[in-house]
Formats: structure tokens, sequence, C-alpha cells
DNA sequence: GCAATTTATGTACGCGCGTACATTTTCTCA
DNA sequence: TGAGAAAATGTACGCGCGTACATAAATTGC
């Protein structure tokens, strides 16, 4: 076993203090080059590296970056399309700053208080994300605002609240969608939507309501129905759909998940490729141009949305630093805009 | 601004010592009841939660699991299956055991001093994923088995090494999948493998040569291909495979990823359905099914592979609280096993 | 050459908790 | 009822670092 040194034999192999090597290792104060080298070449050959936890606990800082995600008993979360891209983007920033990533999953219950987090120093800022719009979660970030503490949700935001929020233009991105089919000479549109808990839902149901009055289409609501983001509930959602195919020419789908999910349900129950509604899902996540035929869906800049909520809190954090007033009250709510990518999936067959 | 109890004020506010408190929030040594109840009100009211950073720092563990991710730049890694499914597997586990993740990324120069995430105690164990054999990996994990400490590697090992390991059997996995090409009557059967730093690469080629052998079929070095796992390296390497394709029935990738890049490189090649290669890949990835056609894969447990391995590294730190020297000096090498799942990829067309 | 600076280093303490050990209180049983 | 044991609590210190403040050494200015 080997043993593991600290400073204060650093500082007796240097013949210096303690302090005078926390100094050197830290770059603080002046410090004789002689010294310094002394104290380097001692830390070396002793292989002394200061104990980050020992560091953070003095500092007051523990160095990670939070991550929130949703809790998933078995759901193989990361392998969603929505997280990993999002997550890779955190990821690329915390780099970047010297922060490490700590995951945190929601427990069974539901939501969370974050505020624990920051109390207990777990972690220096964190983001959010798979938040939904309950009042425990409502209450729970309100406590982080109140404290001004660096955090930031991901594609979900609260109604009436001043939130820092990275979110993507949602009701655009489904106007664009329902628009496109619209465009095709589709009138019976159905929408699987995602779950009203989430914000980028009731902003779904506006773009794809808009599209709708554009086109002088009424919104039926018997049209409307919904899933919860996953492949299964998508397939689960084709019953119901199957039984007023007539009455459906094309289905708009909050994610590629889902679209995927109801098309497989669909064959399935033997509907037949002819009677097979259009598809416009939503991610544009990799199985969009995988699967047959390649699904039309609307391009979210997930790994984008990532990397500028680390970047806010992080920021936030210098700014607390250097108690930057202005810096710190600025809240953020930004939407990042969406794009369609047209795939064969949502073509009128001649 | 809310103020931070601490445990002095929590003692004041219940009349007792702060060592009283302590105890009471940990469960520790005899306490009497009406005691107990005051200090946990006073805790209450104070809105007080030990930090866990102090904690951490007093008990020096800092309760962090470690992950060790390979340096992508912008790569999305955690976009890859393998990657998502091999996380979700170990996030189960150290939620479980109330250990928080700590993802840590590689540096761009390649290994890394695992010796130093243990030195600076920013872990209390850590999984590796991704390492590949070279000099400096080789010893980095060297010293942390000589230093005792609770590591594990996922999906490598090292020839020679006495290394904590949770492996797949990836020479039974390649080989089922080359046989059952053999099976269909393929006997021109290229290979696209994966660097040969990595032992999965290695196991495969094994398994790949066993099967040609059993068939009677020499191994013939011209068909033997090298890309990096990515979608793009398949897409490359069509460019070489189609060169040749006369000579070639059918081509076994060591991913889905690459298999599918390879089709698409090949379909942008011209090449048309008819004269398509045979395909069968690896991981069985989602892509897998929803490519067309559907690919033949090989199933491996990446969940479980990360379950197991978190389970491992959490039980070699009980053991080493409790000392228990023979459960520490036992090392783990264990293959789970991996299964074909034949699609429509792999059949002879009639 | 000596006081006033500036530079370099040492001393001492706190961060918030866990816990060994000392002390006090309560209980047990003769 | 009193001594000894058991239960309950308090006291004191260390964990390894950062850093304010005190002190010593080198430099400057006249």
């Amino acid at each position: 076993m080997i043993i593991i040194a600290s400073r204060k034999e650093v500082a007796q192999l240097a013949g210096v203090s303690e302090a005078t090597v926390s100094r050197v290792l830290n770059g603080v104060g002046p410090i004789k080059e002689e010294t310094r080298l002394r104290v380097l070449e001692a830390a070396d050959r002793l292989g002394y590296t200061p104990s980050a936890l020992a560091r953070s606990f003095a500092r007051r800082r523990s160095g990670n970056l939070g991550v929130v995600m949703p809790y998933l008993p078995k759901a193989r979360i990361f392998s969603a399309y929505y997280f990993s891209e999002i997550l890779s983007g955190i990821g690329s920033k915390a780099l970047e700053s010297k922060y490490d990533l700590l995951m945190l999953f929601r427990e069974p219950g539901g939501s969370m208080d974050y505020m624990n987090l920051f109390r207990t120093q777990k972690v220096d800022a964190c983001i959010i994300l798979g938040a939904r719009d309950d009042g425990g979660e409502r209450q729970a970030i309100q406590q982080l605002s109140e404290g001004n503490h660096p955090y930031c949700l991901i594609n979900q935001y609260f109604e009436g609240e001043a939130f820092h929020v990275m979110d993507a233009d949602h009701v655009d991105g489904s106007y664009q969608a329902v628009r496109h089919l619209t465009e095709q000479g589709f009138r019976k549109i159905a929408f699987l939507n995602g779950p009203s808990q989430y914000s980028n839902s009731r902003d779904r149901l506006k773009g794809y309501a808009q599209a709708l009055n554009e086109a002088g289409i009424a919104l039926d609501e018997s049209l409307l129905f919904e899933g919860n983001f996953s492949r299964k509930s998508g397939y689960a959602a084709a019953e119901l759909i199957a039984r007023q195919l007539d009455r459906i020419e094309a289905v708009f789908a909050a994610n590629d998940r889902m679209a995927i999910g109801l098309q497989q349900g669909l064959r399935a129950l033997g509907i037949s490729e002819e009677r097979m509604p259009a598809f416009v899902g939503y991610d544009d996540s990799e199985a969009a141009e995988l699967c047959t035929p390649p699904l039309t869906s609307v391009r979210v800049p997930f790994y984008e949305l990532g990397c500028l909520a680390a970047a806010h809190v992080l920021h936030r954090l210098d700014a607390s630093d250097s108690e930057d007033e202005s810096e710190m009250n600025a809240v953020l709510h930004r939407q990042l805009s969406t794009r369609l990518v047209i795939r064969a999936s949502s073509l009128h067959r001649n």
C-alpha cells in the first residue's frame, strides 16, 4: 500500500511552512523562485496532490455541476436521444471549466428538494432536466431562485415564474410540422402529444392549433391523443388511432420514439401500408433517418441547449464570486429555434 | 437570502451539545427518546441538513462513484448505445446504494492518472469505460490494483494482468455471428473490426477465425477491415469494400453503427440492393431493428455489465471497511454471454 | 547607514462534521 | 439504600486545506 503524503510532509521535506506549500501549489502571493522549485520538487518526490475533498471543504465549493435526471427504474434513460444529446452538451462545457458532472436522479416519489443540493454543498450549480409542472417542482425551483443559486431548467418553463430556462421554440417547431402536413393537402391531422405537465407539450399544442387555424381547419378534440414519450406509449396509442383511421390522414407525434412506436403498433394491428397515415415526428433523432420510411421530424438543438445551460450556470457562478449584482439578477429565458427536416414519411403518396 | 443553519445553532436551540445533535442525526449511540425528538424538531425548525461536503471530509469518503468516459470533443458520446446502456446500469446500482455518480472525461491526451482520483478523494470507487490497451493505461490501472482501490473495467481486459474486469463473451458472440453466415452458405465473409487496442476487437477476430475454420474456410487477410466504431468509419470503409465486392458475399461488423454506416456508404456508391452483401452487426442496438433491412446483430447485456460492475466496486468498498482480506484479494474477471439476434439483413436472398 | 517599503515566509485558525474519551445521569440488584 | 453497571450526554480534537495576520528578510530611498 502506498502511503499518501500530505502537505505537512511536503513542507518538511522542502524545509518550509505548510502555508508556503499551499501558496506555491495555488500560485498565490509572491514566492521566491528558488523556494517554489524546492517545494515543487518535494511535492513531486512524495507524489503529493492536494485532496480535492479537503480543498473543496476549505473553499466551501464542491467543484461539482449537478445534473438532475428523471427517475427511471430501468428505463435506460441515457439511451433517449433527448437526454444523451443534452448531457453531451453539458459535459463538454463542464470539462472546459474544470467542473465535474454529478448525476442526480429524482427519487421515485417525484420532485426533489433542490435546495438541499446546495445546502449540503453537493453542487455549486445545477441543471434540471425533465422537470414537470407540478406544485412541488414549482416550489422547489422557487426556492432556488430566491436563494439566488445558479441553476437552469432545460426545455421546461413555468407559467408566471421568472425561472432560468434554456428552451427551444416548440410552438414554431410544431407549427412548421403541421403546416408541412396541411401544405401537402392533409386535413385530418391527429396529434399524439406528451403529458401536459410539460411546457413543451403545451407549446406543441399551440403550434398545432395555429397551423390548423391558418389552414382553415377546425381543431377536433377527438384527434388529440396523449402518450408519455416512450415508444411503448406510441405503440399503445396505435389501438385508439386504428379505430378511427378513416378519419385520420396524418399524425404528428411529439417525439420520434412515439411516432415509431405508433407506426409499429399500426403495422402490428394489420394496417396495410396503403392505409398508413403520414407521419411527422419530433426531435430528429438518429432513429428518424434509419426507420422505414424515413421519418420527417423537427430538429431540436439539444446539444446546444446543454452547452448554453451549462455556460449560463457557470457564468452565474463566476458572477456570484465577483458579487456582480447586475449579472446575478438577469434571469435567463431563451428559446433556440427549431427546424423541420422533411423525409419520406410525411410525403403524400401518389 | 436564506441563512444556512449549522450544527451549532441546532445544538443551542435543542439545548444539547453538538455531539448529541450529530449522534441523533446519524443514529449513533444510545439517545434518550425525548432528546432525540427535541433535536429533530430543532433541526427541522432551522431547516438544518448536514453539509455533505463537511461530512465527506470528516469521514474521508466522498460518496462518489466515478465513471471514466472516453474523451470526445463533440462526439456526443452519451448517444452511443453502448455507453448509454452501461451508464443506466451503473446509475441504477449507484442510486440503490446512495452513491452519487461522478462523470469523468479523459483528457484529450489519452490516458489518465486514475490514482489521482483516489488520492484527491474525488471518488471512493471507479468504473472505467472505453480503456484502450496501451502502456499508459496499463500502468495507470496497475497502480489502482496495487493500491487496492475498488475499480472495475468494463468490456476491456489486459493480457497478462489480473485486473478487475466485467466483460462479455465476444469470442463466442462473433463466432455465433459468423457461423450463422457460414450456415447460410456464405463463404466470402469480410470483417469490419474495431481498433485492435481493444480486447473485444481481438476477441471478435478470434471468434471470426474460429467460425471460418470450423467451416473449412481459410482466413483471407484481404477481407479484414478496420474502423473506429463510428458510423462515419463504416461509411468510409464502404469505398474499400465496394472495390472488391465481387469477392465478398457477407460482412460482419464489430458494431451496429459501422454496419449501418457501411450499408449507407455502399448505397451512396450506387451499389444496388441485389449486389448488396449480407450484414451482421454487433451490440443489438435499437437502430438494428429500425434500419432497413433490419440488422442481424449480437446482443450484449450492456445494462447488466453496468449493474454488475457497480455492484462489484461497491461491494469491495464495503469489504475494505470491514477489512475483509479475502474479499479484497479476489480479482474479478467475468464474462457475460452474448446472443445472436437474427433479422433480415443476414438472410440469404432466394 | 538607517528608516520606510516591499517581498517573502511563518503562525494560527476556521471550515462543519465524526468520534474517542471523559463525565454525568439513570438503572439494576443486592 | 448504596455500589456498580449501563445509558446518556458533554468535551475536545482531528480531518487537510485556505488564508488573514504577524513576522522576518530583502530592497529602496535619502
